[in-house]
DNA sequence: GAAAAGTCTACTAAATTAGTAGGTTACTAA
DNA sequence: TTAGTAACCTACTAATTTAGTAGACTTTTC
């Protein structure tokens, strides 16, 4: 299951790239816009900030704002930043890779096998989609 | 993450596939051998039986075993069985479709078109594996 | 009838998730 | 320079899920 931090995530992106011009969101807004709990909203944001995705102004008038154009951000890197590993099993991981110490042949492992495959198709559907590609063509800034 | 009852259950399953002829293997051995929990993995094969992937026998000579070949069996099935649903969203799921309450308009949701493309994508890969797939050459029964 | 092996019910510990509460810092405008 | 605004930060908490354990019961075989 996506976790509601993901969910959340993703469609304060959406919603901030959605918004015609560069002026600052408030998170206040974003909240009420995509019925999402402000608190937890706030630090869903900060993680955003903190890795690079946003920009924040303090006081009034302040909020968020996309760093880069919406075509620019991959969701393989938002995924990676709001859910962790797009790898099912930490053994097919790129990059949380390890070992499972129950598991005696990772080579001949069916898990690993299958999860390889699973994992090498989320990146693939991740990595052709931008952040403008998950936003309804209506809803575009100019 | 795959849950532990899912990676169990698939490591089961194709320990039961790589044993040559048709004689039940007990619990203890598929535990022993693949590092599980005798317990857990109890509850983990019943559920297997109860939606006819498994037979089993009780008493001397019991176990479990396969009721199709590994060929016939489909990953599309065994995950639904043990993981649930593929989709990572409910909004998104064949099977266990769900509206998300808090969300105001389900076409248009970033969440939605992003999540849709991804299960898409685990069904197919899926879909093409059987059990047989997911086993070593090296290991299959003649 | 004794031993073997699956079946079933119920409980529990640990981890994760989804928050809340409340104070602090930085910025803006009057 | 002060009041108000809005992001920042720390710490705690409730609920849920996961990964088991414990122990008694049933069926089958020798």
């Amino acid at each position: 299951m996506l976790s509601k931090k993901t969910k959340y995530g993703l469609k304060a992106l959406a919603y901030l790239a959605s918004q015609k011009g560069k002026n600052p969101i408030q998170i206040s807004e974003i909240a009420e816009h995509e019925n999402i709990s402000q608190k937890f909203l706030e630090s869903i944001l900060l993680s955003l900030r903190k890795t690079g995705f946003l920009g924040s102004k303090k006081g009034k008038g302040g909020g968020y704002y996309l760093l880069r154009p919406p075509e620019e951000i991959s969701m393989i890197d938002v995924m990676r930043v709001l859910e962790g590993p797009i790898a099912m099993v930490p053994c097919v991981s790129l990059n949380f890779y390890e070992t499972c110490d129950d598991c005696p042949d990772e080579q001949n492992c069916a898990v690993h096998k299958l999860m390889l495959q699973v994992r090498d198709s989320a990146l693939e559907v991740y990595r052709n989609n931008s952040l403008r590609d998950i936003i309804s063509s209506s809803f575009l800034q100019s």
